[in-house]
Formats: structure tokens, sequence, C-alpha cells
DNA sequence: CCCCATGTTCGACA
DNA sequence: GTGTCGAACATGGG
């Protein structure tokens, strides 16, 4: 479920804690197997320390706590975060809960997709280190793009947008998002991009990211019907730039979306107007 | 019962 | 070795 901007909108959900001491943890390993760690080494880890900052790159989460003690999510497919005010007890999908005073921070993943870590310090742990460079950020730059467009050239560019180690953050409906504005069809092969149409999906690459943070992030706010977004997720659907039917289609593994009026391969048409 | 789901990983294969 | 593709993971909803 979360891409970038919702992982961002689940990251800001804990931000009433920092500052707060941690009073219990609750690790649910009867209902979950927690692979990169164990339930009772994070309950022990952050049980008694201060929630001291949060950071998010890409879908990776990461939770600083006093003593040098660091939480990773990943929240997969359906794992969310959210805060209550007061106690109560967990359901069978609130996998991790943290307790503070009067406050619950909460973990919860239906289908346990989602990777949860835990790194005793002192540093920051190795398995965030090394990690792409941020799409927003400066050192995402058209050649980066370009060269790794080349590289997976062969590959529809769908998949070669949902490939983490160079887009994090990017997830289906982003991708679609991004081919949608930029006038490309998802199947077209990687390489075949290049010079004019190449800027254009970078420029949509970093306007999507930033577009999508603009309105999701803060308060999960629902994107205007002039994206693709609201009109992609069943059959039938009519594209809101030409009111052509979209059609869907399996690509890497993932249900794609596109308008067939708008999204061409590159070559031998101009770009779409706006 | 069937199919579908905003994600990642791993094994098979070209 | 490189690169691509589909199955598998676990669960619920339509």
């Amino acid at each position: 479920m979360p891409e970038l901007a919702e992982v961002e909108y689940y990251r800001r959900q804990w931000d009433p804690g920092l500052g707060r001491r941690v009073v219990d943890v609750h690790a649910n390993t009867a209902a979950r197997d927690f692979r990169d760690c164990r339930g009772d080494e994070i309950i022990k880890g952050i049980n008694g320390t201060i929630l001291l900052e949060s950071r998010a790159h890409g879908k990776q989460l990461l939770f600083r706590f006093s003593g040098n003690r660091w939480l990773g999510l990943h929240l997969g497919m359906t794992g969310r975060l959210q805060l209550e005010g007061g106690r109560r007890n967990p359901n069978r999908y609130e996998h991790l809960v943290i307790y503070q005073s009067g406050r619950t921070l909460i973990f919860s993943d239906v289908r346990q997709f989602g990777r949860v870590r835990y790194d005793g310090g002192p540093g920051v742990p190795e398995w965030w280190l090394g990690l792409p460079p941020e799409i927003l950020s400066e050192a995402f730059d058209r050649d980066a793009l370009r060269t790794f467009v080349l590289r997976h050239g062969r590959a529809p560019i769908k998949a070669v947008l949902l490939r983490q180690e160079r887009f994090p953050g990017i997830g289906n409906w982003m991708a679609d998002e991004i081919l949608w504005r930029s006038g490309i069809k998802p199947q077209c092969p990687a390489a075949r991009i290049r010079g004019l149409k190449l800027s254009h999906l970078y420029r949509e690459i970093k306007a999507v990211c930033r577009d999508a943070l603009e309105v999701i992030a803060p308060d999960w706010g629902r994107p205007p019907d002039s994206w693709l977004f609201n009109h992609r997720w069943r059959g039938g659907g009519h594209c809101p730039k030409t009111g052509g039917r979209l059609l869907r289609e399996k690509i890497g593994g993932r249900t794609t979306c596109w308008c067939p009026a708008r999204q061409r391969w590159p070559g031998n048409l101009p770009m779409p107007t706006s």
C-alpha cells in the first residue's frame, strides 16, 4: 500500500511521541515472525528509552531511541503507523506497540510483508547506510536516470521505475502516474527513451514525488481528479486529459493502467500538451 | 470458489 | 556474470 508519500504520512504519525519516554513495549511474536530480529530483542532494546528522531528514505523508516537504539520499519503492502491517546490492548495485526505515558504508538501489518529491524548501535545501522539517493535530492539527476535506463534497456520502463535501488519510494501508482504524465507507454523498452523524452521523464519523476508528498503526506489528502490516480483502480476508467478509455494490463508483475491515446512509444509523436 | 491487492525476494532461465 | 520474469510470502475483500 504505502509509497513515498504514504510512508512519509505514516512517519509523521508518531511525531507526538518524540522526546517522550517508552514505558512499555509489546511485540506480537505469536502472530508474527520477526524475521530480521527477535521480538524480545526490540522490547529489551527500547523499553525505558526516549524516542528521539525519525527519518524516512523512500519506503524505509528509521526511528532513533536514546542509548543509540535503532528501529527500522518497512511497511510492505499493508503496514501502517498510528498513534492513539491512552492505552489499549493491541489486536492481532498490531505487531509492535510502543507505550508512552498517555499515548500508544502502533505498527500494524495485516499481510506481514513489512519488515522490522532492530540495531543496538552505537552508530547508524549498516542497513541504513548505502541507500540510493533520494529522488528529490540533487544526487538524483538526469544522468543517473539515463545510466539506469540504459542498463535495464530491454525491460519495460514500468518495471524499471519500480526498482528501489534507483527510484526509492516509487511504487505502482506513482510509476503509472509518471508515465501517464510523460506520455510514455509503460511497455516501452527503457533504452528507447532518450533525448527530450528522457528529459520529460526525468522532470515528471521529480514532479510526481513532489506533488504526492504535498497532497498526501500532511493529512492523507486525496489527489485531485486531474491526476490518473482517481481513475485507475477499476476497469472502465477514463483518462482525465483525453477522455479516452484507460487500459489495464500486467507489466512487470503489477497491474498497470495507461491511456493509449496519450501514451505512445517515444519517437514519432510530440509530447502531449501539459 | 475465484480473483485481486499502493511490495520485496528468490529461484529458474535466457 | 548479467538481466528478466513469475512464484511465493500471508491475509482479507469483493
